[in-house]
DNA sequence: GGACTATATCCCTATATTCGATTATTAGGA
DNA sequence: TCCTAATAATCGAATATAGGGATATAGTCC
């Protein structure tokens, strides 16, 4: 149940929460986050190791650049916390913006020029059948 | 969002989740939870108090008695909150314990003899096609 | 109205969280 | 080796949160 704790303490934050929403399209590094959410890296730096100590993301070194990715099958409530993020995140207005400002970076090299490994998010929910079809990322097969 | 990241916050006590979990057996009044957890009424109150405000919870008074149950439909988070904790209910230790305190307290009417109200819990999932059969507790029909 | 019970609220202290600002670390390239 | 960029860690101040203890409120019963 602690892990579970861990795990709504870590959305009990409305930058880490803004951060998931992000995660939810794809591994991250620090500056792309900082470019869409507009605040200072030490900021950011900081939410991000507090949602990687919580269990809720994992890290993935490129030279100089560190990727961040949501976790899976951490917790149980993390699983469904991960449900929740991909359902939810195309109602929220704020969401949505931060949303278009990520991918409009992408096309125009502004920053870190990443070449991420896609393909982040396969949430494993073999054996809880109520979530059949709900954790995958829109465009992700099975 | 704000309303999503009320229902994370209220989450993030592990005394409020403890009550959280209690409450998807049925609706409780103080005095029941107080029994269960073993904790003051003053600090019970004053949980109950954030749940209700955050939106998790509604109260209905009886007589000297208020009862608390799951509030529904209050938000987006709420509603995979509720699938979660009916499907962790039976998994994590400590709520077992609970629970099983709070079945121990009913037949033996030590305190504050209540008649509670069955089907508290009803989440409304028609929308959403993924929570079908989830959100229901063991032993309610649809 | 008075006693009693269930619940809510207030005060105060201890602890935790968040933030800006600064400094440290690590990797890559000239 | 020196420089620079990306990220992490530290420090101090401000704020928020949780808890115990005491008190207040609101029904119920006599």
């Amino acid at each position: 149940m602690d892990k579970d704790l861990a795990v709504f303490k870590a959305c009990s934050d409305a930058t880490r929460l803004r951060i998931l929403f992000l995660l939810t399209e794809r591994e991250l590094c620090v500056c792309e986050i900082m470019a869409v959410l507009d605040m200072p890296q030490g900021k950011i730096s900081r939410h991000l190791a507090v949602l990687k100590q919580y269990g809720l993301l994992t890290t993935r070194r490129d030279g100089v650049w560190i990727y961040y990715a949501l976790a899976r099958d951490s917790s149980i409530a993390l699983k469904y916390v991960t449900v929740y993020l991909v359902s939810a995140r195309l109602v929220h207005e704020r969401i949505l913006a931060d949303l278009d400002r990520l991918r409009g970076l992408a096309g125009e090299g502004k920053i870190c020029v990443p070449q991420p490994s896609m393909a982040v998010l396969q949430v494993d929910d073999r054996e809880d059948p109520a979530m059949h079809g709900q954790a995958l990322l829109p465009g992700e097969g099975r």
